[in-house]
RNA sequence: GGCGGCGUAGCCAAGUGGUAAGGCAGAGGUCUGCAAAACCUUUAUUCAUCGGUUCGAUUCCGAUCGCCGCCUCCA
């Protein structure tokens, strides 16, 4: 039974979509004005491995992901690139790509940007306005929190600014609200901004009104899940829910979700600290990108996860492994066990229970991967003894690639052909071999390795590898 | 000041009212022409500290110490 803590009662909840067997999920997206760091996507591969495992238990899925492509930080660093925004942040979209292809992170069904869904911001605006629950002043619009009761049910947090000595910051603000709690919806232009012209005037939308209005065009006024990392909880989903309540008087998300920060030496990692990794940079050091995607997923999403360099090492050797082991499964052929009992099956329908009992459990991915190393374990075990069969083989392909279809850390299988050259030299060293001849053996093993190929002799017999 | 989280072996980390999964690293062994890989064995009388509840707590309650996050843009 599929189980998550939702952020809105602080419990593990079962899971049952709002409709049959569809589960409908929007995620908060990357803010394009620079490149994403693993921080970020450490919450993104928490709602990949979500979106992969809704669909492991056969869930159908609309998942909906935005980019939020016009903000303060947007507008001022495209100003210094001398871009329009629109191009200035293709660039950091594309980026963003390049590196969650890297990591094997799956694309949302739906992915949109902020600025393309201007006419439904300002409609949520307008349905906000009707409902007395937003007004006007000075050109922008602002959210009214004392006509909304439930304001703070997400987070526990009344109000926004209430850290002793606030004050000051709040009477600095640029813009004219009635209340310091209020938000803004709408942002009244400003020299120099991009902005739209619209019946609330000329401007451009708040952070908080594209989720809500992007959300509900795609999913509906009330869908499943929403996901996020913390930092998020307050106030831009506190706000979310208050916006969209606010105009449909229907609950806004069945299920929030947050993944907890990725810490670098027990600190938060961001970009205003400066202390962060990007994906690109980790690739270029030459990790392996399925190694950084095992380090940000190992620890389960709701716990902080401090990464270091180490953890990152000891990733790539457990990602090595398990891909080595694959292999060595595929390339073994398996025997006839003569009448005698497959305790392999056995084995591997506990492992798969166990991977399932984890991810049943709010994703707990530690005991998921706990359950991959024991398969590799068992399989090895079966091949070590020479008691696998064809079906235990089948059946073991089977569960690797299940189990994959969540984690994500195998490589394609590559069918590579070698000429004829080189595998005539590999076969004469196999003779080489049987006749003991270690001297042409190892003559033969240096010729390979001036052309690239490298020998690994194990007991299944001589495997290649290109260097 | 308000709200919230965390503290388990050298490191990462799961977990439970009934006596500590798994990974990485380390040690020993099997195998091997050498090596690698693989497999086997081994590595916490103990879960920050101190009290309490209980037949029994790492797990529940309270206190203390330490660390972190949100309350301003943030994944």
């Amino acid at each position: 039974m599929l189980k998550f803590v939702n952020t809105l009662s602080a419990k593990a909840e079962v899971f049952e979509p709002l409709e049959g067997n569809h589960v409908r999920l929007y995620a908060c997206g990357p803010t394009v004005y620079n490149f994403a760091h693993i921080g970020n996507f450490r919450s993104f591969l928490f709602v990949d491995v979500l979106r992969r495992y809704l669909k492991y238990r056969g869930y159908g899925l609309t998942h909906v992901m935005n980019l939020t492509d016009v903000d303060d930080k947007i507008i001022r660093d495209a100003g210094k690139a001398g871009q329009d925004i629109r191009t200035f942040t293709e660039t950091y979209i594309t980026h963003f790509w390049e590196d969650a292809d890297a990591i094997a992170m799956e694309r949302p069904d739906i992915i949109v940007r902020a600025t393309d869904h201007i006419p439904e911001m300002i409609d949520l605006v307008g349905r906000l306005v009707e409902r007395g629950r937003a007004y006007e002043s000075d050109g922008s619009v602002y959210f009214k929190i004392a006509a909304f009761e439930d304001y703070g049910k997400l987070s526990g947090n009344k109000v926004a600014g209430n850290q002793a000595g606030a004050s000051e910051r709040v009477d600095a603000d640029e813009y004219e609200k009635e209340d310091v709690r209020d938000f803004v919806l709408w942002k009244g232009t400003k020299p120099g901004e991009p902005n739209w012209e619209t019946r609330f005037g000329c401007g451009r939308p708040g952070w908080h009104l594209e989720c809500s209005a992007m959300a509900m065009k795609y999913l509906g006024e009330t869908f499943d899940i929403h996901c996020g990392g913390v930092d998020l909880i307050f106030p831009h989903h506190e706000n979310e829910i208050a916006q969209s309540e606010g105009a449909t008087g229907k609950p806004f998300v069945k299920y929030w979700l947050h993944a907890e920060h990725l810490m670098v030496d027990g600190k938060k990692m961001s970009k205003r600290d400066g202390n962060y990794y990007t994906v690109r940079e980790l690739i270029e050091k030459g990790y392996d990108p399925r190694a950084i995607r095992y380090a940000l997923i190992a620890v389960p999403y709701r716990k902080p996860l401090n990464f270091t360099i180490e953890s990152l090492q000891a990733a790539e050797r457990r990602v090595k492994r398990l891909n080595e082991n694959v292999r060595r499964l595929r390339e073994t052929t398996p025997r006839d066990l003569g009448g005698q009992p497959d305790t392999l099956l056995d084995d591997l329908a506990t492992v798969l229970g166990q991977f399932e009992a984890g991810m049943d459990d709010d994703l707990n991915t530690a005991e998921a991967l706990a359950a991959v190393a024991m398969l590799e374990t068992a399989v090895n075990t079966a091949i070590q003894q020479e008691r696998l069969s064809e079906a235990g083989k089948q059946r073991a392909l089977e569960v690797f690639g299940k189990m994959d279809s969540v984690i994500g850390f195998l490589e394609p299988a590559k069918e590579e052909l070698l000429d004829a050259e080189i595998q005539a030299l590999i076969d004469e060293r196999l003779e080489a071999r049987k006749a003991k001849n270690f001297a042409r053996s190892d003559e033969i093993r240096s010729l390979l390795a001036e052309r690239g190929i490298l020998l690994e002799d194990g007991k299944e017999g001589t495997r290649w590898r290109r260097a």
